[in-house]
DNA sequence: ATAACACTTGAACAAGCATTCAATTGTATA
DNA sequence: TATACAATTGAATGCTTGTTCAAGTGTTAT
């Protein structure tokens, strides 16, 4: 489950009792890891931002370039990444290439994040 | 909304129909930023590894820190961004400093996060 | 008071990452 | 064919960040 092996733990605690029921919940390493690494996907605003504008529409390179004020480059670096998790498809057409959500529930997700900030800063968005 | 101040947005694209539609849904860069804060701070393993723990039961640091096989102040390091975040709670008994879950609901949106791993991957977790 | 323990903190280091820049691919048009 | 345009790519840069190390705080026990 956990790799002890080549790190040295400085603790004598003695409140150790419910160990073995914790270990049954706790997925596998490598399922966190993957886990982790989506949440870091739509945990930059840059990401976030290109998803919100995609909830909308469809929208090629050129126009979310625009939409958030950022080159065609920085653009495109962020959507391979959203493309690798998975979380949008494109097609191509002619020299556009239009980008769209790959799958609806990250809609859901974002606003179960957003439903937490509001919770936490009491503020009402859009 | 967005700046585009300073910076050269490098386009001339002219599939531009809908961008009065997309402002409309966008929150602010703010809330934007505080969204994304907020998927990051879960989107790391070793806090998505203390979150779980602190769904079965509340726990000291030392009890955390032997759980994940990792020492004592990396795991502080990380409860402090947790608690910042306000995703953890503690109460001090003594010496130890028990921690627990702040908010109910990262449960349900982490527990979403494994529903999209589970479709990308296709394999069923723990 | 002294010692031991649970935990925190700040600095330092290395690894990771977002953006920029320059060059390149591929498609449409003149 | 040559030009322009949309988009991608890789290297380089600077910023962010997780862990370690060493020192410190506060509490309990001797």
């Amino acid at each position: 489950m956990f790799e002890h092996d080549n790190q040295i733990i400085e603790t004598a605690c003695e409140n150790h009792e419910q160990h073995k029921h914790e270990s049954l919940a706790m997925p596998s390493d490598e399922h966190l890891f993957e886990l982790a690494e989506f949440f870091s996907v739509i945990g930059d605003s840059t990401r976030i931002k290109i998803l919100y504008a995609l909830f909308e529409s469809e929208l090629c390179v050129c126009d979310i370039s625009e939409a958030l004020g950022m080159t065609l480059s920085a653009i495109s670096h962020q959507l391979k990444i959203l493309k690798t998790a998975r979380l949008v498809k494109f097609r191509k057409v002619g020299k556009s290439v239009f980008y769209s959500l790959d799958d609806d529930h990250v809609k859901t997700i974002i606003n179960m994040g957003n439903q937490h900030i509001n919770e936490i800063f009491g503020n009402i968005i859009h």
